[in-house]
DNA sequence: TTGTACGCGTTATCAA
DNA sequence: TTGATAACGCGTACAA
C-alpha cells in the first residue's frame, strides 16, 4: 500500500503538493494534478485514514442512531438498506461508524463518547420530536444530519428526505385517475416529519377535489394497530372507498380488515402505502406505494454530513425524489397499455418503470430550513 | 481529552509504561499500574485511536458482513440486534466498522479494500457454504470469525455460535413432556451450519426416543414455503403431531397451515421453532422458541476477532449456551405452577425465568474446528 | 505555484 | 521493572 511520499517521489513534487492534490485546499496547477493523479492511480494510493485522523484531530467515524429498536426496527424495514448506502459513502470517503444505540441511557457513555470526540459526525435516522440525543448533540456542537425525516424541535439541523409531499400527491392523482372518490388517509402519533407531511398534504390533495378529509392515527406502526383502526374506518356508514397508509406495514393490516369485511381489492377498496418495501411487493394484491430509496439517502446523508465536517460548509438540506409505484391493489381501471404476459402486477406497473440498480436521479436541492 | 504525555507526567512515569499499562504487553509493576490507572481514570484518558493505528499499522475498522440482503434480511429479523452487540463491542475496543454488502461483485471494491487493509478483521455473519467471500479472506490472510453460523468449507475459521443442539434437545425433551409423540421437522436447504445442527440433533433425539424420523426441507426461509410444506405434512395418513420449525418465520408459516386445516394448536399440533424474535411472541398463539442472543453473540465475536487480531492469539471457537422458551403453542399438559393472572402466555413460561438485560452467563468454550 | 519542516498520540526497538 | 527515542502517514504554517 502505497504512501503520500512514494506518489510524491515518482510524480517528481512534494508532498505536500500531493495532499493537496487530494484535499483540494489549495490551488495546483493543473499538469501537476494530472501527474499526481496518474501516479496515485497507479501505485493504488489512498490516503491512510488513521494519518488523516492524527494530523486533522479527527476520528475519522461517524456516529449513527436508529431511535428505535428491536421490534420497532423490524416494522421498518428500509433500515438495512438505508445503512449499506451510509457504509459504501463512509467507506469511500475514509470513514468508520459507530452505532449510538437507540437507547441512550443503556451501558453506552454517550456523553463521555462526545467529550472524547469519538465521533467526527452523527447521522440520526428517522428522528423523533422527542428525541434527547439532538439538543445533546447540538449543545455539544456535534456536526449532526437526520436522514429519512426532519427534526422537528429545532430548524436548525440539517436534513435529507424523501420528497413525500411530492409522492403522495402523485399518489392521490393516480387514486383520482382510478376512480377514487373518499380515500382516507392512515397515519401515526409518532411525532415524526413524515406523518406531518403526509397529513398535510393529504388535507391540501383532498381540499383541492372538493372532498372531506378523514385522517386517523393509529398508536404505533403495527400492523395490529393498523387492522383495528382500519376496521374502524369500513365500518362507518360513509365508508372510504380507498385508504392510504403510512408505511406498507400499516397497509397489510388494512388489506386484512378488508378481507375480514369481504372487500374486494382493489374494486371496493384501493390501498396505498408509503415505503416500497418486501411486504408491500409480496402481499395479496401487492401493494401501490410510494418508493423511497434507502441507499441513496444514506449516501447523501454522509455525503452532506462530512462536508459539514471536512469544509465547515453551511447546513443545506436535500429532498429526494418520489417515485409512485402503482400496483394492483389501486388498479382498477384496466390501463389499454398493461399487457398481458407480466406475472400478476409482482412487477411496477408502465407508468413507473423499474430503475436500474444505480443511485438512479441525483438528488434536487431545497432551500435550507 | 487528556494524551498519554499527561498521564504519564501526572503519574510521574514514562509514556512508555502508560503505555504498556494499557496494551498489557509488558508486565507492570502492581503499584506503579494502579497508580497509571488512576490517573488515568482522573484525567479521563483513552488511546487515542488514530494514533493507534499509525503507530501499529492498523485501520482500527472491522469489516462486517452479512450474506444476504433485502428481503432475506427482514426474514432473519435478528440481524438489528447482532448489530448492536457488534458495535458496542467494537466501540468498547475503539475499533469502527463498515459494512461489506452482500452482494459482492456490486460496486464495492473488496479486493481494493482488502489489498489496502482497510479492515483489521471481518466478522461474517451466518456464512454459507458457498460464501465466495470466505475463501478470499483467508486467501487474504484477513483475520476473520463468523458469528451465528459456522463455515463448513473450511474448518479453519474460528465461530461464535448458540449452542442449538443443545437447544434443540431441550426442545425435544419439552415436546415428550407434553405428550407428542411424532414431531416432524421443517428445515431450509440453504448452506448453512443452523440448518445441519438442528437436522442432526433433530434426527438422534427421535431415534432415541424409538420415533420416526421425518425431515422436510423448505427453498428459502419465506413464511410462503414453509406454508406449503406444513400442508404437505399435515395431509399425510400419518400426520406429525408437532411440527419444529428452524426459523420463527417458518413457523408462522406452519401456523397458517394449522388454520387452513382446522388443527387447533397446541392441542392438535404443536409448533415450535428457532430464534425468538417478534414474530414468534405476536403470533397467535405465541411460539415456543429457542432463544438465541444476537446481542452477546456480537459482543463475542468482536472480542474473538481482536484478540486474533491484536494478540495473534490461535483461533478459538465460542459456543453460548442455548435456552428454551415456552410457549402455548407447545403447552398442552397444564402445569401446577403456571399461575393464573400472567397475560396470556405472552411472557415466558416459568421453566425460563426471563433473564435480566445483562450480557447472562458468559460464554461457553468449544474445542476447535 | 510549490516546498520545508514540524506536530498529531501512540507503539516498538533498544538500552538500562 | 522501566525509559528514551525513532518511526507511523498525513496536514499545514510558514517560507520561497
Amino acid at each position: 500500500m502505497a504512501s503520500i511520499e512514494e506518489v510524491a517521489r515518482e510524480a517528481g513534487v512534494s508532498i505536500t503538493t500531493v495532499s493537496h492534490v487530494f484535499s483540494e485546499k489549495r490551488p495546483v496547477a493543473v499538469a501537476t494534478r494530472r501527474r499526481v493523479l496518474a501516479v496515485a492511480d497507479r501505485l493504488n494510493y489512498r490516503p491512510h485514514r488513521a494519518a488523516r485522523g492524527l494530523a486533522t484531530g479527527r476520528t475519522m467515524t461517524i456516529g449513527l442512531h436508529f431511535p428505535f429498536e428491536g421490534d420497532p426496527l423490524l416494522l421498518n424495514p428500509f433500515f438495512p438498506e438505508l445503512l449499506e448506502g451510509l457504509s459504501a459513502a463512509a467507506a469511500e470517503a475514509g470513514y468508520g461508524f459507530l452505532l449510538i444505540p437507540a437507547s441512550l441511557e443503556a451501558k453506552f457513555p454517550l456523553r463521555q463518547a462526545l467529550n472524547e470526540g469519538r465521533f467526527d459526525g452523527v447521522i440520526i435516522a428517522d428522528p423523533t420530536e422527542d428525541s434527547t440525543l439532538v439538543p445533546l448533540l447540538l449543545r455539544h456542537r456535534v456536526p449532526l444530519v437526520t436522514a429519512g425525516g426532519r427534526y422537528l424541535g429545532s430548524p436548525q439541523v440539517p436534513w435529507v428526505d424523501n420528497d413525500h409531499r411530492g409522492g403522495l400527491a402523485q399518489l392521490m392523482a393516480h387514486l383520482e385517475e382510478q376512480g377514487y372518490k373518499r380515500p382516507a388517509l392512515l397515519s401515526t402519533k409518532d411525532g415524526i416529519s413524515y406523518a406531518r407531511d403526509i397529513e398535510e398534504t393529504f388535507e391540501k390533495e383532498v381540499r383541492a377535489r372538493g372532498g372531506e378529509v378523514t385522517i386517523v392515527r393509529a398508536d404505533d406502526q403495527s400492523e395490529e394497530q393498523a387492522f383495528r383502526e382500519a376496521l374502524r374506518l369500513l365500518n362507518q356508514p360513509r365508508r372510504p372507498d380507498a385508504i392510504v397508509a403510512g408505511i406498507d406495514r400499516q397497509a397489510v393490516g388494512v388489506l386484512r380488515a378488508a378481507r375480514t369485511l369481504s372487500l374486494r381489492v382493489p374494486r371496493d377498496l384501493g390501498i396505498a402505502s408509503g415505503g416500497d418495501t418486501v411486504l408491500a411487493r409480496h402481499s395479496h394484491p401487492p401493494l401501490t406505494t410510494m418508493r423511497q430509496r434507502p441507499r441513496v439517502l444514506g449516501e447523501v446523508a454522509v455525503r452532506l454530513l462530512l462536508t459539514i465536517v471536512e469544509r465547515s460548509a453551511p447546513p443545506e438540506n436535500r429532498i429526494l425524489p418520489a417515485e409512485l409505484v402503482p400496483r394492483a391493489s389501486t388498479r382498477r381501471v384496466r390501463s389499454p397499455r398493461a399487457k398481458a404476459r407480466r406475472p400478476a402486477d409482482a412487477a411496477p406497473g408502465p407508468q413507473a418503470p423499474q430503475p436500474g440498480p444505480g443511485p438512479g436521479p441525483g438528488p434536487g436541492r431545497a432551500s435550507p430550513g
